[in-house]
Parts: C-alpha cells; structure tokens; sequence
DNA sequence: TGGTAAGTGGAGACCCCCGTCCGCTTGGCG
DNA sequence: CGCCAAGCGGACGGGGGTCTCCACTTACCA
C-alpha cells in the first residue's frame, strides 16, 4: 500500500471515530470524507461499506472493555471489580454515541469471538462476586446487557450532560445489584442481537 | 367537516398510533396512509406535517400519564403510588417504540402546559413519598426523566422482551430508590429538551 | 335531483443517503 | 528521470423519505 493512502486511511479511521462519538452512526459517509480531506471514492475503496467502516472504527472501544475485565478479574476485591468494570464501560458509552449502535449493529457478524470470550470472562466476574457474598445471587450477567441497554439511551443527551447522568444511574442500578433482600422479576436472557434496526 | 373526511382522520389517527408503537415514530407517512386505505395527500390535507401527526397521536399517551399520577396522589401509601406510577409509565414505554421519541420530539413546542402540570404533580407525588421516609431524601424528581432515558431503550426490543426487561430494570430502580443510606453523585438536571436530535 | 365546495388519490418535485464509475493525478521503483 | 499502476475525487445512479399539485369524485343542502 502506498504511503499517501496508508496516512489517507489512518485520517479517515480518527475522523470516523470522532464523528460517529459526537453524531452517532448515521452520520453520513460523504460527511466522514470531507472531514478527512479526501474524496467518498477513496473511502469506499479503504472500507467497502459503511458497516465495515463501524465494525473497524469500534475494535478498539470492544478491546478497551475485554481490557476493563481482565483487569477486574486480578482485583482481589470481587465486588470492586464488578463495579468498577460496568462503571468504566458506562462511562465509555456515555461519551460515545456510536458505541451502543456500533455494539449491536456490527456485533452480530463481525467480532462473535471477541464477543464470546468478553461474555465468558463477564461470567467468571459474576461469579466470583457472588461467591464473596457481596453481588446478590439473583443477578444475572444479562442483567449487564439490560444495563448497556438503559444506559445506551443517555448518550442522546450533550456528552457533559450524559456523562453526570450515566454516573447517577449507575450508581443507583450497583446499589441494588449489592446482596440484599428484595425478590426481583425473573432475569430476563436478553441478548444483543435481539435490539431490531 | 365532511362525515367521510371526519372518519377518515380517526382512522388514521388510530393506524398511526398502531404503527408508531410497532415500528417507532421512523414509519413512512406513505405506510400509514397505505394501512389507513387513504391517499398521502389526505393524510397530508389533515396534518400538515408529520410532526404534527405525531404529536395528535401521542396526547391521549401524555393525558394517560397524567392520569397515573393523579391516581397515585390519591392512594394512601405514599411509597406504592411512586412506585405504582414509575412501574405503568415505563410499562406503557417499554410497549410503545414511538412513546420515547414523541416524548422528547413532540414535547418542547406542544403540550407545554401539560407537561409543566405533570412536572409539579409528580412534585408533590415525591414530596409525600420522602416526607413518609419511605424515598430516600436525596432523590431528585429529574431521576424521573433519567429512568424514562433508560427505559426507554429498552423499547427498541421486541414487545415481549422488552416488557420482561423493563419490568426487571424498574424493579432494580426502584430498590434502589428506596430510602437507604449511601450517597450518591449528585442529581442530574436533565430535562427532556436536551436529548438531540 | 342537481350544483358545488369539500374531499380525494396518485404522480412527482425535492432532498438526502449509500455506493459506483471513470477520467485525472501522483508516488516511487527501475 | 520517466513510466505506470495505484490512488484519487467528483459526478452520478438508485432508492427512499417528506410534502405538493391538480384533475377527478362525492357528500350534502336546496
């Protein structure tokens, strides 16, 4: 690949990301290029559809959570860890208003064993809080997906606004998932894929 | 007006709140046309825009609302008429994929005054749950608006996950809601206006 | 029953978006 | 330095959305 196309391409990825941060995902293609200085032709030839362009804009933000829980998973306090993992992805998808579209929208083809393993370490995290007496044993790990869901709608609002607002309700849903009492409706498996156009 | 025109409105108005729940507020004029058996331009000749269709359609919702909090005054025990009217709002929400958008889209020109008087009765709804101790002391009534953001994700799910799911985020909520004792960030502002395009 | 104004429907103007085509430009190797 | 394939950009096709225009139909009153 030549140079001047390496660096074009490069622009286009930081552009698209910035865009799809402050718009969301139906930001238009042609808007994506301009912004890059280049042409929609040379756009479409780096990424031949805009889904692709998502799928590869967004990589980064998914290795950026699987990184939140392996890390959590080393906390030796359980339940520190579960909350800081949804609190630190919260927040990243509070600022991000492509990232819950980006999530269900390119999940589904693209990523499955990205997606797998991040469930699979989500699982083990749950366990081990539940295990330390502190995560109440009814939660479930859909209950994460329910949260990136309720918590994906803030990221309508200004960033500052959705940021203060997504940290409110975080806080709220943790101090219900801690041990307690109270008998909740059933887990309801919720899947990511279920989220229609 | 005219019998058939008269009659014509309502059926549109009926097959524009069917569609607008099971499709979200993106349907096509042409489709609700289409579905009502009337051509675009009559559909056109009684609204003037679609915005306008949408906001007829959703006032009787709003009145609905309105009524959920009136009743709630009314019940004895404070703490189950809050939870009562948060449960059927977000009951009604997680049913109708439009109600969210017409909430927030239809809102900031019409129907100011009703919102501000169901602004001030759920006021009072939370100002006797907290005098009863039943609500914790620092929730904020802009909690409201951030629970409706929330759960009004959720409606992008298939109805019948959807109402699973929302029922088990508002019971999460409200435990939560309940009066207890750890401190939480402070309360959002959010208001309805501020949700973007 | 007949006139007329209100009502109607479908074609199409206009706009925006995705993705393609094609003639021009340019990096970089021999 | 010269060549040429890789790279480029803008115009354009196709589809789908909102809303308008206009010739035709129909309810309803006298």
């Amino acid at each position: 690949m030549r140079a001047d196309a390496k660096e074009n391409r490069a622009r286009v990825l930081t552009v698209a990301r910035e865009l799809f941060a402050e718009r969301g995902l139906e930001v238009p293609m042609a808007a994506i290029a301009r912004r890059a200085g280049v042409g929609v032709a040379t756009l479409y030839r780096r990424f031949p559809t805009k889904e692709s362009l998502v799928a590869e804009a967004f990589t980064e933000q998914f290795a950026v959570c699987q990184a939140f829980i392996d890390e959590a998973l080393k906390d030796p306090d359980p339940w520190r860890g579960f909350c800081t993992v949804i609190e630190k992805v919260c927040r990243l998808q509070a600022c991000d208003r492509g990232f819950t579209a980006a999530f269900t929208a390119s999940f589904p083809d693209l990523h499955t064993e990205v997606r797998d393993r991040t469930w699979q370490d989500f699982g083990a995290l749950v366990r081990r809080a539940k295990d330390s007496g502190q995560l109440r044993a009814d939660f479930s790990p859909h209950d994460l997906t329910l949260v990136l869901i309720a918590n994906g709608g803030l990221s309508s609002l200004p960033v500052e606004i959705a940021t203060a607002a997504s940290q409110r309700l975080v806080a709220y849903l943790l101090e219900s998932f801690r041990a307690g009492t109270d008998v909740l409706p059933p887990p309801v498996p919720v899947s990511l894929d279920l989220v229609l156009g």
